[in-house]
DNA sequence: CGGTTAATTGAACGCATTCAACACGAGTGG
DNA sequence: CCACTCGTGTTGAATGCGTTCAATTAACCG
């Protein structure tokens, strides 16, 4: 789990400045239990959250019952800014969290109307590079190279060697657009080109950094 | 679901207000020929458009040279107004264009800081439910149910009976994430269900609405 | 330790791609 | 007006990737 922020990061969904301050005045703990919901699709989006500790998953449903999820956000990140009124994915904790939560009202009337509208925009320059991303890796990409460049994302995040994956293969599938049995035999065959490794089915180790990034790429 | 615009929808990626006014103001007038690039892939977004005749496609050019499409924008729509600092995707007139094009500093000068952050705001909320509709799309639809959507979306824009559908079918490819071969065998399919026609190859009328929805959806 | 869920593996199928040939339309020049 | 070309779109056949369905194994938790 992610323990330090990166502060030089300053492109991350991370708050910066009078929203930071706003956050440490105004926010409430809260907590949640695994794959508890902490708010809903198409819920009004007026509250909105930083995660302390812990892994949020947000997610969709379509009308035919296939879910999609949409990504995976880490101590630090925010989640749940959104540029229109509704909250378009739902969001969960895939693991046990602590979250800072405030009301987008709360944060105009402490920090003005133009200072919530410059940590949205924020927020949102870096989620749209992200679904942008997304929109190349599910449309343009092989079962392969989603896999690697997942993996390599996951690792990229932790300074250490060894990548623990909060997230099941049915969130990986879902995030990837494949189904969990080619996310396992992708794995597996990654694993056995010894590219990774994995001790265990929820944790790994990159061994062969570039060949990993010439796939992700 | 709305793939690209619902004419019904007044939220959509149109200058309202003070935006208007300063695009009145302050744009000047730009033509552009077929093909034309309007930007490029990371360059500078300091300025941004408005369509006023013709139609415009966002396109992105993969490390490894496939191409994927962003989006079609028609008269009146907002092009390259981006919440980042950089064109994520090149912009290209895909028919003769007349554009409207303006400069951030230039309305941020006239209307002010707040005013343009609203308008991108504005702009970029419509923009993400666009994209993560994308994801849907290219992440859990069949190539026959991506064909039917993209066909109802151009269908839904038109008050006439008779679309017309200014890109080829490379563009209607690269943006549902399938080849042209695949794009042209469910046309002809949908077609010879008689939910389609295509009295001539950029031309087509819709027959069978309900069917078209069902598998829109 | 059983009982349960999650993950892997195998085999067969099917959808979309690939490669290749062909058709069509628009524009050009004889 | 036809022949020719070039770009674009359609169609066919074969391949392959990812899915589906089914069975097995591994991890988790009482």
């Amino acid at each position: 789990m992610t323990l330090a922020y990166d502060l030089t990061d300053t492109s991350a969904t991370r708050p910066t400045g009078p929203l930071l301050e706003a956050f440490e005045r105004l926010s409430a703990r809260v907590r949640f239990g695994r794959e508890e919901e902490i708010y809903g699709q198409d819920d009004d989006a007026e509250m909105f959250y930083r995660v302390v500790i812990g892994v949020v998953r947000t997610s969709k449903l379509t009308f035919d019952g296939r879910r999609l999820v949409g990504g995976f956000y880490y101590a630090g990140d925010l989640v749940g800014l959104e540029p229109g009124p509704l909250h378009r994915f739902a969001a969960e904790a895939l693991t046990v969290c602590e979250l800072q939560a405030v009301r987008r009202s709360a944060v105009r009337a402490y920090a003005g109307e133009a200072e919530v509208d410059r940590a949205i925009l924020h927020a949102t320059a870096h989620e749209m590079d992200r679904l942008q991303d997304h929109v190349v890796l599910l449309g343009r990409r092989s079962a392969r190279e989603r896999v690697a460049n997942f993996l390599l994302s996951l690792a990229q995040r932790e300074p250490s060697d060894h990548v623990d994956m909060p997230m099941g293969r049915q969130d990986m599938a879902d995030y990837l657009g494949l189904t969990i049995e080619t996310v396992s035999r992708m794995l597996t065959q990654l694993q056995g080109e010894a590219i990774v490794e994995f001790p265990s089915t929820r944790r790994f180790q990159v061994r062969k950094w570039n060949a990993l990034e010439a796939m992700a790429a």
